[in-house]
DNA sequence: AAAAATTATGTTATAATATAACACTACTAC
DNA sequence: GTAGTAGTGTTATATTATAACATAATTTTT
């Protein structure tokens, strides 16, 4: 087991090795239908190991696209704080590591001058390997 | 009838006009229930009325919320660049629109060097009605 | 180590969100 | 004036997510 992963119960794992296989982000009952031979048999379960997953900044939600994609910055602490692009095409989304626009946006001030608690930034567009094709 | 809204159809402007007249955003079943005194009977009839106003840019969709929410922009063409601040307390959404940000997000590249077509920008934290409370 | 509190699990049922598919009508545009 | 596009109405169903309840495992406190 990975040492990062060590606090995860039994249905977590299950759900995180699933997502973390999956380079697309994946549906909850994609997730579902695939750990079912795990013995995990119902929704509830699924929606409360993300939920979980989500919280300990594992797992991202794709709000978009209602779909799930593991998290691939190490140690990632940032459960509200999150960065995508995705395209329209393939619906493949990857995280984007930039820095400067998340001190940005970290920084960002409301017209009242206060910083917010997090942000969700969705990107769309077309991706490299949909750009060949 | 509103100028600038002169192309809507009948069931359109039903449904802008309800989403009009709430300050927060509002669901998609909530509007349903809220015009069936003016035709409106089904799903379907809502939802194509959505995708036509977002379309148009009169409405843009909460996606952390499945929630709809009217376009404050004055002729308002950017229906894939948005910027939302949510109050996680109370749930109210209201767009920024702040040129710098705008401005920052329409220029960032991925790291092909590309631009993106749109995004999502919804930052979450609590609402100054909310503070006070 | 026993009691209490918290976290996780398993299960059934159902709520909430969204679309497919089909028949028909109205409105452009040439 | 007919071909194409956009809009409407309707039924049924797909998809996404949670409520509610019973039980078990784990951690924390005493």
């Amino acid at each position: 087991m990975d040492s990062k992963n060590k606090s995860l119960s039994k249905n977590q794992q299950i759900v995180l090795d699933f997502i973390q296989r999956n380079k697309k982000p994946v549906k909850a009952y994609s997730i579902l239908s695939s750990v079912q031979k795990k013995g995990i048999n119902a929704p509830p379960q699924v929606y409360r190991a993300l939920d979980k997953l989500i919280e300990k900044g594992k797992v991202h939600k794709v709000e978009s696209q209602n779909s799930f994609v593991a998290c691939k910055i190490l140690n990632c602490e940032t459960r509200h704080a999150t960065i995508f692009s995705i395209c329209y095409k393939c619906d493949s989304a990857s995280e984007i590591n930039d820095t400067k626009l998340f001190n940005y946006l970290s920084e960002f001030k409301d017209s009242g001058g206060a910083k917010f608690d997090g942000y969700n930034l969705e990107f769309f567009g077309t991706c490299n390997s949909c750009k060949k094709n």
